[in-house]
DNA sequence: AGCGCCCGTTGATCTAGATCAATGAGGATC
DNA sequence: GATCCTCATTGATCTAGATCAACGGGCGCT
C-alpha cells in the first residue's frame, strides 16, 4: 500500500500545506511512510544527514548527550512537525520516538532539491525554523537562569499550551487537564534537573493546590495564574 | 551620503550575497545605514517586530531577562550576521550593541515582501536560521547539563573558533590568542554562571597552563587538546 | 603624580539542588 | 491473586556553585 499525500492526516498542518494538488502528487513520489516503535531512534547524533521527515503520528524527542550519559532534551516533536537537518551534512542531535509513531520520510538530497524548486514550501520551512528558534531561545533562559520551581512551572504551562489544541484538554475557567507523553526522567532531561527535584517540585505544587496529579502521567492545572507567577518569579509561598 | 550596497564591506558574507547587481540596486532603496553606540539597544524584548537588519560593523548580544534582573545571553552577532525576526510580530529578545557598531536596517514589512520575491535570498536566510538553531541547541546541552569547568572550556573553544577567521588569531601548533569582545559579567551571562565562578575557572585553567591570560580581555590557548577534554568531560586534574 | 572608579580576583560561607538510599505504588505476567 | 519490575516519591546528606565580603590593579581624570 502506497502512502498517499492527498489523504494524509497532517496534510493541512505540515509544511506540505504549502503545496497544490499537482505538487502533492510530485512530492508523493519522493516519500515513504515508516513506522517507528517507542524507544527506537530515527536519527543518531553525529550521523550524516541522509533523511528528513514529517511526523505523522506519535511523538519524538530531540536529544544531545555527553559521553558519560548526561542527556539534555532539546526539543519535542508532534504530528505535523518537521524532523531533520536539510541543507547541512550532519545531524547534531538524536531523534527518538517517545511513543509508537509514524513518519513520512524523504531522502535529504531529494528533499533539498524539491524545496529549492518550490519557494512556498521553503517559506513554510523557514517559518517553522524561525518559530522553533524562538522556542529554543526561550528555553535557554530557563536552563541558564531559572530556579527549579520556575522551571517546573514554566514547563507545565508550556505543555498545557502545546497540548491545548489536541484532544483531551478541558478549559473551563482556567481548569485544565492533560497527559504528559513521557515520564519523570524525561521531564528532568527537558528541564536540566534530576528526577528527584522534579518530583519534589511537583508535590510542592500539589500541596499548595496549584495543580492536581490524578496519576503519574496526568496533570491538572488548578490555578493557572499562580502557576504563571511561579514560572516568572519563583514565588512559592509554601513549605 | 547614501549607503551603497555595491561597496558594502559585508556584501559577500551577508545574506545579500544571494543577490545579483540589479537586485542589489533594488534592495539598496529599502535600506538605511544606522550607527549604534556601545551599550545602546537596537531591539527590545517584547517589542513588535518592526525592523530587521544586517550587522555591518561591531558586535551585538541577544538577551532574554527575568523581571528581577537575571539575564541570559542567547546569542552573539558579528559583521555579516542577520538580526531580527522576519515573518513574525514579536521580538522575543533584546539586541544590544557590545561595541560601537553599524547596521543596515530594513523595515520588516519591506524586507518580508522583498524576501518573498527573491527565493535565493530566502534560501540564504533559511540556511542561516538552521545554522543558528544548531548552535543554540548545542548551548542547551551546555546550560542544562555541563559543569562550570566544562562550560568555560567549551566557551573558550567556541570563541576561538568563531574569532579564528578574523584578524588577530595566530595559529602556530595549536597556539591561539584572541580578544574577548566583552567583560566577565557577559561571559557569566552567556554560560549561566556567576562572574565569580567564571573568574575562578579561568584562573584554574591558567594555573594548569591550559591557557594564558595576558590581560583581562585577551586569552591565549596553550593546550587546545586539554581544553577540549575538559569541555567534553570536565576532567580538571588540579587543585 | 595622585585620586577614584570600575572591574576582576580571591576568600569565607551558605544553599539549592544533586546524590545516595529506602520505601511505595501501579501494571504486567504467570 | 501473588510475584516481579519499573517508575515515582520521600528522606538524609553532600557539594558545586551562589552569595557575601574584601582586596587589588589598571586606567582615565585633574
Amino acid at each position: 500500500m502506497l502512502s498517499n499525500c492527498e489523504q494524509c492526516v497532517v496534510r493541512n498542518k505540515s509544511i506540505c500545506s504549502a503545496l497544490d494538488p499537482d505538487e502533492l502528487i510530485a512530492i508523493n513520489r519522493l516519500t515513504r511512510k515508516v513506522a517507528i516503535k517507542a524507544g527506537q531512534a530515527l536519527i543518531w547524533e553525529g550521523d550524516d544527514s541522509l533523511i528528513v521527515a514529517n511526523v505523522v503520528e506519535g511523538a519524538f524527542k530531540l536529544t544531545s548527550s555527553l559521553e558519560d550519559g548526561r542527556e539534555q532534551i532539546i526539543g519535542l516533536l508532534y504530528p505535523s512537525d518537521f524532523v531533520g537537518r536539510p541543507f547541512g551534512d550532519k545531524n547534531e542531535y538524536s531523534v527518538t520516538a517517545l511513543a509508537d509513531s509514524k513518519v513520512c520520510v524523504f531522502s535529504r538530497s531529494d528533499f533539498d532539491e524539491f524545496v529549492r524548486e518550490h519557494p512556498d514550501l521553503e517559506h513554510k520551512l523557514l517559518q517553522r525554523t524561525l518559530t522553533e528558534l524562538d522556542r529554543v531561545r526561550r528555553s535557554m533562559l530557563l536552563l541558564g537562569r531559572k530556579t527549579a520551581a520556575e522551571r517546573v512551572a514554566s514547563f507545565l504551562l508550556e505543555m498545557s499550551a502545546r497540548l491545548a489544541d489536541s484532544s483531551c484538554s478541558v478549559v473551563g475557567g482556567s481548569l485544565q487537564l492533560f497527559a504528559l507523553p513521557f515520564g519523570r526522567q524525561q521531564v528532568a532531561d527537558i528541564l536540566g534537573l534530576t528526577i528527584e527535584t522534579v518530583s519534589r517540585q511537583l508535590t510542592l505544587l500539589k500541596k499548595n493546590n496549584v495543580i492536581a496529579l490524578p496519576d503519574h502521567r496526568n496533570v491538572q492545572i488548578l490555578d493557572a495564574g499562580r502557576l504563571q507567577d511561579i514560572a516568572d518569579a519563583g514565588a512559592v509561598t509554601a513549605h
